[in-house]
DNA sequence: GTCGGGTGTATGGTATACCACATAATGAAT
DNA sequence: ATTCATTATGTGGTATACCATACACCCGAC
């Protein structure tokens, strides 16, 4: 027994186009997109001498991003990190209500008590600083949230449909949660939903969770127009 | 004005890549992928001698085909064709399930009269055969009504997931149709979801949808089990 | 005859060189 | 001065060579 045998489960199967990937992906995510000035292209030679390997790796793990959606690849002129229009992020809110109202559905039917008790406890201790907590930070959880619902379904492909469509919002989110009171409209819904889930109502839980989800695809709908002409300072004020 | 000017939109913008992928895709697809003595792997050394081409768009071709969760790439092993378990089948059609029931309550809120009439028009001219036809012919005419709804729906996230669903439910749906009086029963379950949508009554219409589709994943669970561990010849049969 | 180590081969991983096209910079003709 | 052609440069696309590992085969030792 060498300390070598505790590392090889890393060192095994490591390639650098995944390690690639991986990077650039979380890169890409916490990208602030939308701000006009910021320089969405990714050139694969810069990106090769920064990372210190060859362009080989980078290119495939390109494309794997590419399939993603997170980036465009233009033949002979570029890649690029996919800005989303307003219809697209409008349409994958959408999605993500079809998929996590499925989701609710289904642990209001095969969900253990205990779980749903965690998911309660989880929900209240997080209801308990969204008030006096930063904004940023109870988005977090309220993502935490749904990812709960999610992965409380039982149903892996949704969970992972799910991210997908996360990983394209996370740019949206934060700025759409910070407007009005919907952080306290938010942190009602959630306990709304959890009701039902407890009452063992997969209608009631799916109708909620959908309601609950196009409720920010209405308010995207009302407030992203006048976002995606901002000034870049008009944006960080945000 | 030349001839060229009508050859250039496909002209342009190709590369091997894509084609590569979209030749890959469409072969594995045509696949059939669960008769056990297929050969799942693919060659990079060989696809690249058989297209004539070097292997490094072939190697991004299928870096895209693994996003996609089409084939799995293990390092230094090989790439194969991914077969799907019959857990990850029942979650992808509980998925589209649920992308399909959002796409139907779309449908019934805003799609026009005329758009409705042509669904029906075309659900009545599949069902009209689908009793002489072949079951395989009908269950092509049974996947494009299900396609037809996610269309309507005029949400295109909806129906890129659901295609990509679909793509990997190729192999599935046919044997899954031929059993029993399912085809009976289909061509009835399509009549109540056009009733409900030009009742325009989203519910209604998200539940059909939704139940339909899980009636197939009901028969899969109960059936796929057996179909898994059948011999080649066995499997032919069906 | 069986087991174990070593070598060979096949396969994917990576690096590099070169190609084709798109674009920008340049300069000549008007 | 302006416009258009030409050339230079940069970018992604492709081909190829080589590397590292996994695995099978073979041979020798026991």
């Amino acid at each position: 027994m060498s300390i070598s045998d505790n590392l090889s489960p890393v060192a095994v199967n490591f390639t650098l186009k995944d390690h690639t990937y991986d990077v650039l992906r979380k890169a890409i995510l916490e990208m602030n997109i939308y701000q006009p000035e910021t320089d969405l292209r990714l050139d694969e030679r810069k990106l090769a001498e920064n990372l210190a390997i060859s362009r080989t790796p980078i290119r495939e793990a390109l494309a794997r991003l590419a399939q993603d959606g997170l980036v465009e690849i233009i033949p002979r002129k570029g890649v690029f990190v996919h800005r989303k229009s307003r219809t697209e992020i409008l349409e994958m809110v959408v999605t993500w209500a079809a998929l996590e109202s499925m989701a609710a559905r289904l642990v209001a039917e095969k969900a253990s008590d205990d779980d749903l008790r965690a998911l309660r406890k989880f929900a209240v201790k997080n209801s308990m600083n969204a008030m006096s907590a930063e904004i940023e930070e109870y988005s977090d959880a309220n993502i935490q949230f749904h990812q709960y619902i999610l992965e409380l379904s039982g149903c892996k492909a949704l969970g992972k449909m799910a991210d997908g469509l996360f990983a394209h919002m996370h740019a949206v989110r934060r700025r759409a949660m910070g407007e009005g009171d919907r952080v306290t409209k938010s942190v009602a819904d959630h306990m709304e939903i959890i009701d039902a889930l407890e009452a063992r109502d997969p209608d009631l839980a799916s109708r909620r969770v959908r309601e609950h989800t196009m409720r920010l695809h209405d308010h995207i709908h009302k407030t992203w127009t006048r976002l995606e002409n901002l000034s870049s300072a008009e944006a960080e004020a945000i």
